[in-house]
DNA sequence: TCTGGGGTCCTTTTGCCC
DNA sequence: TCTGGGGCAAAAGGACCC
């Protein structure tokens, strides 16, 4: 299988029956790119960066000709912009990704219901029950392809094998705009030759464990006692690692997941060491985490904070209240009670994070909430502000702290990328 | 070259109770 | 009264994914 051929589009599937093959996993190629271009055709075939502009944006994705100069995503956008000068760079427009995402799991959900979204440009089906009425996987996967660039006019790559994370890997390797079948029977001969890296899982420590080790592909893990895996990268992942060499992964497509946190973090655009612009960044992002809680129906009980430092070193810290929380008045005491506590004379902070966990939904968790009490009034004043924002836009009501610092915002303001 | 923002999961440490 | 340890939950850190 050349690489030719794949960017051609064409299916390939490895020899073998692929009647046990009814696990599809479908990514988008380039997602945010490709969506960007459908109302720029005049960029088509150019390299392309979706990204932020502030100075320490990185990128969220780039066109395969951007790629071809070594561009990927994650990337700083200043080395992006170093490595192709030439790459017409777009910031992100909110709202038309998560469109074109509903556009494309209606497609999945029209072929079947086990629908299993990972992200917005990704997601495992289980077309087992639609084989009578469709066909073979590899027809449905066909299918699948033509519907989305007809209906979302962008591309996509599919894997199909008998479990998720070889389906996953198979898609991976036949981007972009491919298709790729891996029968029961050719699972192994197509795992084992493949780097250690391509494993789910397998991030850049990992694979500096592995490599110490020795073992550079999954067929080397494959042959290494398990015990050896287990003593490197801990009981979880090293038995992990040794059951996917061999190809065994058993989980099922699951509908969803609930939410186990809900948050919102801040790189600033320069470090700060001023301890009031931190707790007012704080405030901002405890409105915004507290509203999605209001939002979605939930409360959650436990409130951390993250603080990256200049150095990039990171630390969190966590409280779990009493009774679990929507307000966002709650979530900010709490998070400044915690930022308080660290004492910090003038760090040079680069980031900070507010995050809520131990979620539940709101109707079905008692909130202890005294009648006329202060928790209680803040929680209406909160549930008001929502419904001005639904009529009005978001930012049609805030707290005082934020609006005189927005006013400065629209002007020139330094504290925010 | 200098590293976003949204998450999940796992491991280790710590504090508490018995 | 001191010490040890099991069990547990919470806290903290870190790797990883898109």
């Amino acid at each position: 299988m050349s690489r030719r051929q794949l960017q051609r589009g064409a299916p390939i599937t490895l020899p073998g029956d692929d009647s046990g093959c009814h696990i599809l996993h479908v990514d988008m190629d380039a997602f945010y790119a490709s969506v960007e271009l459908r109302t720029r055709p005049d960029l088509v075939g150019k390299p392309v960066i979706v990204g932020g502009l502030g100075g320490r944006a990185v990128v969220l994705s780039a066109t395969y000709e951007a790629r071809a100069f070594g561009v990927h995503s994650a990337m700083p956008m200043s080395r992006a912009r170093r490595l192709c000068p030439q790459a017409v760079v777009i910031p992100p427009t909110s709202g038309a990704y998560s469109a074109a995402s509903r556009g494309v799991m209606e497609v999945f959900r029209s072929i079947t219901p086990l629908v299993e979204p990972l992200s917005l440009d990704e997601a495992f089906l289980d077309v087992r029950g639609a084989q009578r009425r469709l066909g073979s996987p590899l027809v449905i996967a066909e299918l699948i392809r033509a519907r989305v660039v007809d209906e979302q006019r962008i591309t996509c790559s599919i894997g199909v094998a008998p479990s998720k994370f070889v389906a996953k890997l198979a898609s991976s390797r036949s981007k972009p705009d491919g298709l790729l079948v891996v029968p029961r029977d050719a699972v192994i001969e197509f795992l084992h030759p493949l780097p250690v890296g391509a494993l789910w899982g397998v991030g850049e420590r990992t694979e500096e464990v592995l490599t110490r080790l020795g073992l550079r592909t999954i067929g080397d893990i494959a042959h290494t006692p398990r015990s050896t895996l287990e003593r490197a990268l801990g009981p979880a992942a090293g038995s992990h690692l040794a059951a996917l060499a061999w190809g065994r992964d058993e989980r099922r497509v699951v509908l969803h997941e609930p939410d186990k946190s809900i948050g919102a973090e801040e790189t600033f655009a320069r470090d700060v060491d001023n301890p009031d612009v931190v707790r007012r960044e704080l405030l901002r992002l405890s409105e915004r985490t507290a509203a999605r809680l209001r939002a979605t129906g939930q409360v959650g009980r436990t409130v951390s904070i993250k603080v990256r430092f200049a150095d990039f070193t990171t630390i969190t810290r966590a409280k779990t209240l009493h009774d679990a929380t929507d307000v966002a008045r709650v979530v900010y005491d709490t998070a400044t009670a915690l930022y308080d506590a660290l004492g910090l004379q003038r760090a040079r902070i680069r980031l900070v994070g507010v995050r809520v966990e131990g979620l539940s939904d709101a109707d079905r968790t008692p909130q202890q909430l005294t009648i006329g009490g202060a928790g209680e009034q803040w929680r209406s004043a909160e549930l008001a502000v929502d419904r001005a924002a639904a009529r009005f836009g978001a930012g049609a009501v805030q707290p005082a702290t934020l609006v005189d610092r927005d006013r400065r915002a629209s002007g020139n303001n330094p504290d925010r990328v």
